[in-house]
DNA sequence: CGACGTTACGAATCGCGTAAGAATA
DNA sequence: TATTCTTACGCGATTCGTAACGTCG
């Protein structure tokens, strides 16, 4: 049993089992693949795949429990590889970050720019998604860490670091009734509401309160990002209800924003990334500039608690 | 990287860093290690062991790094190993068990005869030692599985079945005076005591008890076995405190047990192992029959519960 | 000096590529 | 027939063992 005979049963399974693909993803011929593959076989004494004449169908019930070892040992070897790569004070990898719209346009430029000018040789990729897939990514190895509000439920394979907390608030024109007098959710429950779309941003939260007092919200629209929702707010098209953090006083001061944190509950925006990864140190300098950001717009907003 | 090397760094921190000793555990010589980890370190780019000159002291902190993730590859290998010989129907292999004096007398018997039955082929041993050494033992690697009541903290890294409750006793000559009459925490703080060394079966459930009536028990003879402290019983000497199964009633029909499960809380005992360890199918099955035979001790007890 | 680690060199092994053959859809 | 996998064979790379050489305590 070798490295390299358990990465081809990886790349059998990523490639449908196909030996000739798997063998191309080696950069190996195939004959090279199927001698490997009847060795190992023979060396474990049982069969790996399930066949049909030569053709490979699938895993043996054996192979399913290979298959768990053997991402366990790809995931180390990739490990060992990083932590290498970062005591050689290697510079240079790449960093993944799975998020959302609202965290990718009010949370995040910050930081990035500050770990650019710290890591000018590490690539960042954006994988921007619904806040349902941005755990997947990290299971699929497509991401390094995903920053997220919803849908981080138990899951012992992660850590998770919250990194700030947030509440909503609702945005109207400057004239609209709502800016009179204080707001409650029955007078918002008339309104039409115009807010994210289910599974964004905390939208959970806005569904329990209105659940909770027993109310049926009208939303007219939904859409995965503040931008959106804050253009047909502008068209007047009802109540935009968004994060306190989408608001901006700057370009948004066509538009009124009204606390909502005593209506709806606060949301907590977190860190997450594998447990069993390694987490090189230009990662965990993003996490660092990441909280450190996330503590600034909390103080700007809570005036120094 | 390949799996040889990654075995060698094992084996080196096993060896007090020594590459002689290494290359003998590897059945190779000496300049062939040297050489495999030349070559891993140069592609790893930078030293994985302390040196004063030619000698190795230590891991670097890259290696201490490496090294975790170098027992994961291991385990996830010897899993891989046992999960073919296992699905080969490989009946011979061999069942590490650790477990107390308390559990192997009692408890064990049955299920182990029950075992060699059904896996004639495969070994048992048997690996006695004190509570706090059990789950040792097993990270360790040097019992797959343990069998404990006591000191099985939260610990993500094992699984836990709960075998069966028990409760202690008090067990006195026939005349002693404790016969007549309820017992009471009272009257046996009032009393020489006999009962486990700390950290023994249920001695902490023991100590609780009293220390929770607010009474100051006089333990006079601590042992790690109940057939010790039955000797001394019927020397005469005290009371004993001992688990419900211990007390054998043919054998011990010169002593009477005195049920004391109002007085003292349960105790139950537990199944534990790793949860990354592969388990092959006679060690599940010994479970299962150990399971079983705890249900039917239970049964025996609780008349049918 | 003795235990330990490194370097040099030839030999055995391992694994690959080419090429041809067999089986499946 | 086209695709997929297996088998045969020769070559090159890897890794080993032997042996001689540093080096540290």
């Amino acid at each position: 049993m070798n490295l390299n005979q358990l990465e081809l049963l990886r790349l059998l399974r990523e490639t449908d089992y196909n030996l000739s693909k798997a063998a191309e993803k080696m950069h190996v011929v195939q004959s090279a693949v199927s001698r490997q593959l009847q060795l190992l076989e023979a060396e474990l004494g049982s069969p790996v795949f399930e066949r049909h004449g030569k053709r490979l169908l699938g895993l043996t019930p054996l192979g399913e429990h290979i298959m768990r070892e053997v991402e366990q040992i790809h995931q180390a070897k990739k490990n060992i590889q990083s932590m290498a790569d970062d005591f050689r004070a290697n510079r240079n990898g790449t960093l993944h970050i799975a998020t959302t719209h609202t965290q990718a346009k009010y949370l995040l430029p910050v930081p990035v720019q500050k770990f650019r000018r710290q890591y000018p040789g590490v690539k960042i990729y954006m994988l921007q998604s619904s806040p349902d897939n941005l755990i997947d990514l990290l299971h699929q190895h497509r991401a390094d860490i995903a920053i997220c509000t919803e849908k981080l439920a138990e899951d012992d394979r992660l850590i998770l670091k919250p990194c700030y907390r947030w509440h909503h608030v609702a945005v109207v024109p400057q004239d609209h009734p709502l800016t009179g007098g204080d707001v409650t959710l029955q007078r918002l429950a008339a309104e039409p509401i115009l807010t994210y779309s289910p599974g964004f941003t905390g939208r959970s939260a806005i569904e329990k309160a209105f659940h909770d007092a027993e109310l049926q919200p009208d939303i007219i629209l939904a859409a995965a990002d503040s931008d959106v929702i804050k253009t047909y707010v502008r068209l007047g098209l009802g109540v935009g209800i968004i994060a306190e953090t989408s608001y901006e006083p700057g370009k948004d001061s066509d538009l009124v924003a009204l606390d909502l944190s005593r209506l709806i509950a606060t949301s907590v925006t977190k860190i997450a990334y594998l447990k069993q990864l390694y987490l090189p140190s230009y990662c965990r300098y993003f996490i660092d500039a990441l909280l450190e950001q996330a503590q600034l717009k909390h103080l700007g907003h809570c005036s120094g608690q």
